[in-house]
Formats: C-alpha cells, sequence, structure tokens
DNA sequence: CGATACGTTGACGGAAATCAACCCCGGTGG
DNA sequence: CCACCGGGGTTGATTTCCGTCAACGTATCG
C-alpha cells in the first residue's frame, strides 16, 4: 500500500471547485507519488525545448508562462497558483513550446507522467477531469487574448485583477478582498502587453479611483463592483462548479 | 453493424498531421454516426451560453470562434478549417463561453456527444488523441496571444498567414504556396485586435514588401522566407508530426 | 438600376511606447 | 558606519503606432 502525499490536498480543493470528486478518487490521487522541491523566485522549471517525463503541482507560490520574442520582449500566457498543474500538457506533447518557471518564491511537486498515466487508466473519470482542466486553461486563453486584443490597458489591468481574486479565494488564499500578489510591475507589464511606464500608470489610475489598493506584495480589492463593471468581467469562463459572489 | 461514413476522411488526414492511427482506430472514426448540413457564411453554429449534446466537424469551409464585448467590439480567437472539431471542448465543459459560426460557407457534420463518448471509451487511444487536439488548440491561443501582445500589426499579420499556409497544407489546401482565404478585412482585424482601416493598410504594407498577394478570396505566398523572418515564425506550436518546409 | 458589402485612402487624434530622470529601500562591503 | 549599488517604482517629455472619422471606389446582387 501506497503512503499517502498531503501535498496533493491543494489539487484536490481546487478539482473540487469545479467538480465534485468520489472518495476512491480522492484516495487516488492522495496515493500520487511526488517529489517536492522548493524554488527561490525567478527559476526555471521547465524549458521550452525540453521533453519532459514528469509535470509539476504548484503548492505554494505563483509560477507563470511565458516566452521570449527575438528581441527579447517577453510574453506571460498565464500566472499559476497553488493547485495549478500548469504543464499537464506534457502528458499529450511531446516538446515545450514555452517556458515555464516561478515568480515568487514556490514549493512544487513533480509527479511522474507514468504515474499520471496509470492514474488516468485507473480511474478514467479523473483522466476526464484533467482534460476539462486544460480545457479550462484554454478558456482562459481565449478570455486574455480578447483582453489584448480589444480592451484598454485600464480595463485589461481590471480584470486580470478580478480573475485573480476569484482563482485566489477558489484556494482559500483571499481574506477580506485581500490576496497575495508578489508579482513585480514588469512581469505584470509581460502579462498585459504593456510597457513597465503604462502599467505604473495604470495602476495608479486604479487606485486613484478607489477599485485597489496594492502594497507590500499585497492587492486589495476596495470596490469589487467598481472593477467587475470597468472590466466587463464575466465569472462563466472559469467555470467554477457554482457561481461565486464577492 | 454501423454503415462508414467518408464524411471523417477529413479528419482522419488531419489526426494523421500529427500522430499515427491504426486500422481499428480508422475504421471506429468511420463508423462514427454524424449528420452533415451545409451552412451559409456568417450562420451560428453554436451560441455563447449554449448546453450543446453534439460537437461540430469542419468539412469544408472556415468557421470562426469568437465572442463579443459590450460595446459591440469582436475578438476572433480562431479560425476553423477542414477536420478542425472548434467545439471538442463541449464534450467536457457544459456550456459554452464562446460563440462558434462559419464565416465562408461551410459543409459540417454533428456528432452526438454520447457517440464521441462512447469512441473514448472503446478505443482509449484516440481519447488521448483528441485530448491532445485541444492541447495544441491551447498552444495555438498562446502563440495568439504571443502575437497580440508582442507584435506589431504588420508582424502579426505576416504570422498569422505562415500559420494558415502551414494548416492548410496539412489538409491538402495548398497548392504553389496559395491557399483559399475567404476572409473579410473586418473578420481579419477582429482576429487580429486592429481596425479594418488598419488591416487594410497593413495587408498594403505586405503586398507592397512583395510577401503576399491576395485577391478573390486567394492568398499567395510569394516569398515564404520573408514572411517567416518578418514574423518570426516558427512552426514548432502547431506539433506537426514531422517538420513541414515550403 | 440603386442598394449594399467590401476595399481603399487621407486627415486627425489618442493611447501607449520610448527615452530619460529621479526616488526609495534593502543589501553588502569597505 | 556609511557609501555604494541595484532592483523596483514613479514621473515628465516626446514619439509612434494605430484608431477614428470621413469620403470615395468597386463589385455583386436583387
Amino acid at each position: 500500500m501506497d503512503a499517502l502525499h498531503p501535498h496533493t490536498l491543494p489539487l484536490i480543493r481546487k478539482l473540487e471547485s469545479i467538480t465534485t470528486l468520489t472518495e476512491a478518487e480522492r484516495v487516488a490521487l492522495l496515493r500520487l507519488p511526488m517529489q517536492v522541491r522548493s524554488l527561490r523566485a525567478d527559476q526555471d522549471i521547465v524549458r521550452e525545448g525540453d521533453h519532459p517525463s514528469q509535470c509539476c503541482l504548484v503548492l505554494e507560490g505563483f509560477a507563470a508562462s511565458y516566452s521570449f520574442r527575438g528581441n527579447g520582449k517577453r510574453q506571460i500566457f498565464a500566472f499559476h497558483i497553488t493547485g495549478d498543474i500548469p504543464d499537464l500538457q506534457s502528458l499529450h506533447i511531446e516538446v515545450m513550446d514555452h517556458n515555464l518557471g516561478s515568480v515568487s518564491p514556490c514549493k512544487v511537486a513533480f509527479i511522474q507522467h507514468e504515474h499520471m498515466r496509470e492514474l488516468c487508466r485507473n480511474q478514467p473519470r479523473l483522466a476526464d477531469i484533467f482534460w476539462r482542466e486544460t480545457l479550462i486553461d484554454g478558456a482562459i486563453f481565449r478570455t486574455w487574448m480578447q483582453c489584448l486584443g480589444r480592451r484598454s490597458a485600464t480595463e485589461h489591468m481590471a480584470h486580470l485583477f478580478c480573475e485573480f481574486l476569484l482563482r485566489l479565494r477558489a484556494v482559500g488564499q483571499v481574506e477580506n478582498n485581500s490576496f497575495p500578489f508578489p508579482i513585480s510591475q514588469v512581469e505584470l507589464g509581460d502579462a498585459l502587453g504593456l510597457s513597465t511606464v503604462h502599467v505604473n500608470r495604470t495602476v495608479k489610475e486604479l487606485r486613484g479611483k478607489g477599485l485597489i489598493a496594492w502594497e507590500k506584495h499585497t492587492v486589495t480589492v476596495l470596490d469589487w463592483n467598481g472593477l467587475v463593471a470597468l472590466a466587463e468581467f464575466d465569472p462563466t469562463y472559469l467555470h467554477f462548479k457554482r457561481r461565486e459572489a464577492a
């Protein structure tokens, strides 16, 4: 009998925010063999071109998927938080077409692909749930695309804070509309497709309108309704089990 | 014994551009019950908010996934061509968070979810292949995001033409670097996040540089290397079985 | 034949990039 | 102890890309 791995708890919590698990499925998840590692900020986890044989579960801290252009400009595609498996796709796509790295200091767990595959064979419904996870990632990508293409800098940033509030709340990291936000303005610019200077001006605007506060790596949403209205935020795309209100 | 459905051939061809199928898998695909329909241009296939019970295989023509903002601005997330199943995600995500519609006149085949699920149960490797398909869609979304965030209008448009050439070639719709392109400049703008006016100027620039020709719904790539260089195009993200050259 | 959609072009304005300082703060080392 | 340094944040001045407005051309179609 394999040992139970309490490290899986964040994953279970996240999966239960979008679906319901049976006891057998929870146990199977808790038995997943994994190797835990601590990372400093800005460390690579997987690099473009790699052929990974394991995937990575975020336990603590923030990670990001990103890619560089020839001219050195970076685009961040997604931020990953507790409970996310950012490179689940490597289970079925051999070569990495982007990078994955820590943004803040992180604790991550590595799970061998063979163990994931075995789990998917033994618990076919879990396979579907993981598939669904990657489909929701796709939905988040689409929304991010719409923000990049059709929203102003201010609207886009407001949208990002709305998304973070809901995603972090789903894994219990929001208290009184405040959440950890260990991301620099440079990194935020790389995510929003903006220059650092303009990120700064945009943050200033959101602060000035009394919508958010941001100090010492913590963001507080001061006016949820105002932020939602400005961003035209609709949480459907996150596909939570039940709609959450703030 | 179920009848064979030759309509599945485009799907088989596309799947074989990224993987290898066994005879049993090919037969199982050919037996998939489906209902074929012809659509005029600009018709809805599935709408935001729907709970579909079937998914849609594109046989001929172009379709697009898109969504509107409150102010009426549209963002197109993806164009879908022969062999694509644009709403495969509805197999595991109940509610549509975006729209799917025809761009040109189309022939599509509808496949009931129950038949897809049965196929996935009987041919587990096909389930993984479909999963992989949706993961590649995700990779395309990421690349599109980088284009929206970090490329100029010219580079972005060049990138789009590069992608179309390879994807259409994979399903046999490219001859002498020419391919059908039944997309208006308005629609192209909705995909690139640009105004129609600027789309026009950008097309003019690509034409002026001798990179492409575009007339009567047909695009010809006149200078593949030049286009690739301008776009910084790297086809890895399409995850074809073997690298294609032009 | 006008109606309509699509494409093209010019003039103007605005949002965000770029360039360039400067500040604050927490190391770190002489 | 203080000087120095570097990373992050802030601000102003200028430039650039792209959006908006407006007009006009051209093809297709009822």
